[in-house]
DNA sequence: GCCTCACATTACATCGATGTAATGTGTCCC
DNA sequence: GGGACACATTACATCGATGTAATGTGAGGC
């Protein structure tokens, strides 16, 4: 049987309040009971139950994070953030997959309120006005990434500016005909219509005219979709100079069914990405891409978060998370 | 304030045990009173609360996995497995990174008697002798992968053989001069040993002499150090005729290298991984790798953490899980 | 020697859900 | 009509840790 506060204050002689008091290092206790109650501990092998703990404080000390897919370098990524920062500071960390289906989404919401989760990052995809319903009593919310509504403490990568400057830098090593990978058709991710937006813009700038035919669309984010998609454009249209996708998961797809055609990148045909995962600099050609500091993203959610917790009502607040265009070869002149 | 089982009851008109008794089912209630009871649930938004109940019942309905490195894909593609198989059969997963530190090893095996944890599933990397100490009162343990004793349950795909086969199908294509990129140098980690293991018997059965210098440490199984590892070697000696890396994120490092170098895959040399991530097949070229079921993987170790919990004294099972080479392109003929 | 004050320690209640044992409410049969 | 029996429901205790309020213990001052 487990040892309890119980037996740990049996055995030392003292009571359980005391034991907890040592515990906690909130009230005083004298160096002799302290040191009789930690020898008594370790003797008994005592590992306090934080069900018990929880359910009187009301806190678990756990936080969830919830992604669409752990499986993508992404997702991946930023997990190994949020759970390396959040264990720094003590917190544990709940992974949820939410599969980009709204009901997940709801079903973590009131997981989170169930008393065995202190907060929630949340990583939507769908999400915009379905899962975080306002009115109701949410729990400790941040959210990551774009979501056209503001509903909850945000960290984000500004995806118009990212996608503009990629964009612009795409057109300075002369290259007019630019494709994009990943577009919003009808209602895409808030992701995809930001980003066409930033493409947008630039195209603008550059004096270069819309091209419908250069926008191809791509339901999921995947190397899978992206490389299925990219060929099936490439069977009806001619080669573009360049090709933005919007993710690096995309990119890599990209480059692979590239490459299977014999067309060279970035001679033939330059690729850029989106989020600077590991494998970027590893893919072949290394990949241009749009970097930012996942540690950061993950840092920044957390203070909300626990800052979020202290104060429930405080104002909402949004973080923009500096990026960087970072020119590789994939992309060079 | 939440509602609690006892606001439920008032509201329904009932006592806190009947409420307690419509949301298990165990005990029959009434179609009246169950109606009455739902009702008052639904009115109240009532959840309830985790930790009460785990406190109860000694069961959180969470368990937790730990990995070496969540960002690496092949831990990224368990979790993911894990996460996805767990939710189907109503677990919840915690996820804590070791960073191969065996001191992180022990926090968690506390973690796990703390009763937040019902079960762990470790994917140890040093561990072997440290973690798992005997004689200690274990909360239910699976590891996953290689592990030099038997301590526990155990989940693994046969490293000597499956790395004896992909030295076979590199020999049948005519290479001989076969290096070995992330082999154990000195103490590594038990799969190192056992893939050395196995890529050695091939050589035997291939009738190619043992030769040192195609031997490639790497200390860090990730791209960048396979990378400068090879990088280093390539420096220093002539260029084999394949080079088979214990791990797909050390391929992927690899063919970045020598396609930098300007040396063909598979034309100049032939390359191939270990563990079929996703990316594998995206890769350029595309990777020859030993592939396994990593869902399967996942829901076999998941059967054995829940078995494991009903029957703490029953025989240690280990299972071993099929795998495959898959020849692509990166070592084609 | 007595009273005060500070401080360590204790007894008890509490967090919310649920198992146990007892109570209540019917139905069925002789 | 009365007794037995099935079954739904209830009161109470419990899981383990901890806040609250009260108690105990000592030192220090007059």
């Amino acid at each position: 049987m487990r040892a309890t506060v119980k037996d740990v204050a049996r055995l030392a002689g003292v009571s359980p309040k005391t034991v907890s008091n040592v515990m906690n290092g909130i009230v005083p206790v004298s160096g002799p009971t302290r040191f009789k109650v930690e020898q008594a501990m370790a003797e008994l092998d005592y590992v306090p139950n934080l069900s018990a703990r929880g359910l009187r404080n009301g806190r678990s000390g756990v936080i969830a994070l919830a992604l669409p897919d752990l499986a993508t370098p992404y997702s991946a990524e930023i997990a190994h953030s949020v759970v390396e920062v959040a264990h720094e500071q003590g917190w544990s960390v709940q992974i949820e997959e939410t599969g980009s289906d709204p009901a997940r989404e709801y079903e973590l919401m009131s997981r989170a309120r169930s008393n065995l989760i202190d907060g929630l990052i949340l990583n939507p995809v769908v999400l915009d006005e379905s899962a975080v319903k306002v009115g109701v009593s949410l729990p400790p919310v941040v959210l990551l990434g774009e979501v056209s509504q503001q509903l909850a403490d945000r960290v984000w990568v500004d995806s118009v500016a990212a996608a503009r400057d990629m964009t612009l830098a795409l057109g300075r090593t002369g290259r007019r005909r630019i494709a994009v990978l990943g577009a919003a058709e009808g209602r895409g991710s808030a992701a995809a219509v930001l980003r066409t937006r930033g493409y947008q813009a630039a195209l603008r700038e550059l004096g270069i005219p819309w091209d419908g035919s250069l926008i191809i669309p791509c339901e999921k984010w995947s190397p899978d979709t992206a490389a299925r998609a990219l060929s099936a454009y490439l069977d009806a249209n001619p080669v573009p100079e360049a090709i933005f996708c919007f993710t690096d998961s995309m990119a890599i797809g990209a480059l692979s069914v590239l490459w299977k055609r014999g067309l060279r990148v970035p001679d033939d045909v330059a690729v850029a990405g989106f989020d600077d995962i590991a494998d970027a600099k590893y893919a072949v050609p290394s990949l241009t891409t749009v970097s930012f500091d996942k540690r950061r993203v993950a840092s920044e959610a957390l203070r909300l978060l626990t800052e979020r917790m202290q104060d429930r009502d405080g104002p909402q607040r949004v973080i923009a998370v500096d990026y960087e265009v970072v020119e590789r070869t994939s992309t060079s002149a």
